[in-house]
DNA sequence: TGTACATCAGTGAACGCGCGTTCACTGATGTAC
DNA sequence: TGTACATCAGTGAACGCGCGTTCACTGATGTAC
């Protein structure tokens, strides 16, 4: 019988190997894409033979699923540390976290394709992603929380905190559609010959959208 | 000296040919994704030898222009044929056209991926496809046009017959990109556990942005 | 109308490539007594 | 502390696959006189 208690040194030496397996993986993603990715290339960039990778990730697909989360983290964390010098006004909040969010899109346009564009053909993803999706959708929600009076929360999106009713709910709902639609329509290059400057018409629209929200 | 005219016959063929090939492609579009589509599979589906496909596609790259151009009509198309029995009332227009797009999205949801959702790593759309692509712009702005009694139009979106002001035509391309943010969000899996009626949920967005235009 | 020639469609073989995944294996590392 | 054993990381070869693209070619189809 296996013990049921695993080395802690190979624990930390596999933990740190799959980090190395994610990293290499994300710079390949970041080069070409999540089309172009292959265990074969990860595992023969870490000077590994192709088969050793199964070690760590048994397929290709859940590799894909740790990026996925990965990228969600990212961008999680990052809208988390903008909000943290963000100063306590609501609407200066919202410009903080909704300029976040272009930034990283734009910073890492491929982490953003993955996550927020077309699904990768023939993946699935598992409801692991859940999760780290959310932790983006609370930073969004941070600056209309606070608007609200932190109020107890109830509802369908109980665990983003907020308490608004269905109608206002939806108001939400679209609006942050309207971020994620700006900035894949500038990422992805829907805006040639009609918007010039991205970050003023993007700017303009956030506020446009504080003011809905109330904010 | 070959020939400035040619052959007729051989034109017509030529032509049929290549509308088999986009033909099959699309189909081929639908079943397995972009990432998927090879030239191979297609020439052996139209029972031709894979390297015969080059007579009329000079490379995957082209095939890929032929499919997003086609897209871009397909959906054009479908939002003009929406509007022929619209009516005319600019609200009814709106809601009319706005709907087209969402239903045709999830009819052809790797056709909508292809043009609106992440671009296919290392292809690079040539400006072929922005003559299609303004296509749809018009339509969308078809019910705006017409709420504001078809003025002269002017202004860097002149060809889609708007004469709003700067701050104006911002507020219709916010509006334009929410409903493509809604209905990739509601393609591309990102409303699980928030969502459950998007139908539901798209019409009352729709309402609400046709009080935003004034409609 | 008939013939000589040019054009073009489609063939078949080949090049060189990279991929995901399996499998039997060798050593090194940790565990239990 | 020392030894016997179990576990696990990583190897190397192989399977079978499909891809994009090139090239010299055979026939059929159209054109010019």
């Amino acid at each position: 019988m296996p013990s049921s208690v695993p080395s802690k040194a190979r624990e930390v030496a596999r933990a740190a190997v799959v980090a190395d397996i994610t990293a290499e993986a994300r710079r390949q993603l970041a080069r070409d894409g999540a089309a172009a990715l292959s265990l074969r290339s990860v595992a023969r960039e870490l000077g590994m033979v192709s088969s050793g990778i199964y070690r760590y990730v048994a397929s290709r697909d859940e590799l894909l699923t740790l990026l996925i989360v990965d990228a969600y983290d990212q961008l999680g964390g990052t809208l988390e540390r903008a909000l943290e010098w963000a100063g306590d006004q609501p609407r200066i909040r919202w410009r903080i976290v909704a300029g976040a969010l272009r930034t990283w899109a734009r910073d890492h346009p491929y982490d953003y394709a993955l996550v927020y564009g077309s699904p990768v053909p023939g993946y699935a993803a598992p409801d692991d992603t859940i999760g780290p999706a959310v932790r983006v959708y609370r930073a969004l929600a941070d600056p209309i929380r606070q608007a609200d009076g932190n109020p107890r929360p109830e509802g369908p999106l109980a665990e983003l905190g907020l308490a608004r009713t269905d109608g206002a709910m939806r108001d939400v709902l679209g609006d942050w559609m309207q971020l994620f639609g700006m900035v894949s329509f500038e990422l992805f290059g829907h805006t040639k010959g009609v918007i010039e400057d991205h970050a003023a018409f993007y700017a303009d629209r956030v506020d446009a959208l504080a003011d809905h929200l109330g904010l």
